[in-house]
DNA sequence: CCTTGACCTTCCCATGATGGGAAGCCCCAT
DNA sequence: ATGGGGCTTCCCATCATGGGAAGGTCAAGG
């Protein structure tokens, strides 16, 4: 099948599909006499492979040690879960990061009128000296 | 003062501070003669605002209009507060995505040995069909 | 057989925010 | 006057993705 074919299959768009070769993550396949890309099957499981990975956070580096550990048969599952695990903290940190801002605005708001006066607590935050450090 | 104190007082590194200015941000400073950018104790409490809003996730975007909010006397604190909520309503989302991402992993690992075993739940679920719908 | 349109190819550019570093000028203290 | 640190501009890299141009290809229908 051709490019457009792998990429409806996969999930995974015609571009995307070209850079992941560019950069070594997939192998390339084989080409018609025109030069267009021949993929089989099996690259568009590959494909979904690498999709998934991404869908949940994995960074394109982080994908290429899945899909060799997914490759080699005599891995441990523990490296696996290693990396997963590694990765999963990495996702709950930034999420308790992106809920504090979240929490940290949310109660400037609270306390913002809201209406026609022009008096906002938000911007007074902003506004207020010292960069981390207590005093100016 | 210069730039590399600005820099220190406010938080936000040189580099930033230039690239604010180049995209119009902030306000070009004077210049001494021999083009050095001089910065007044205003100026880094400008600089300080951005460092706060940037803290909170705000996107440059959304701090000019921050900026502008600020600047303004006869805004509504309405207006600020809309813009802060939207914002709070992005980064819970963003967060509840992430925790999402890691809970789905999370649980593909605690069906994970972790052992010397290869069989692996977790790499499994990413080499299975079906890209998004249900059925291949 | 030729046209049309959908597909493919490569190549370059843009995003958003930041950092790194080079080449060259400037200023102050010793 | 010399040395070192700070300043200037300019270009490049990151990370993952999309947009689009210019040109070749293939299949279907007239």
């Amino acid at each position: 099948m051709n490019i457009g074919e792998a990429a409806t299959r996969s999930g995974v768009s015609a571009k995307m599909i070209r850079y992941y070769e560019s950069i070594g993550l997939i192998d390339a396949p084989a080409r018609t006499a025109a030069q267009y890309r021949v993929y089989a099957d099996d690259d568009v499981h590959t494909l979904r492979f690498v999709r998934r990975a991404r869908d949940l956070g994995f960074s394109l580096e982080e994908t290429r040690e899945l899909i060799a550990l997914w490759r080699d048969r005599s891995r441990a599952s523990a490296d696996v879960k290693k990396l997963a695990m590694a990765h999963v903290r990495d996702l709950e940190a930034k999420a308790a990061e992106l809920k504090a801002m979240a929490d940290t605005l949310r109660h400037l708001a609270a306390h913002c009128h809201g209406d026609h006066r022009p008096d906002c607590p938000i911007l007074a935050d902003f506004a207020a000296q010292a960069p981390t450090q207590g005093k100016a």
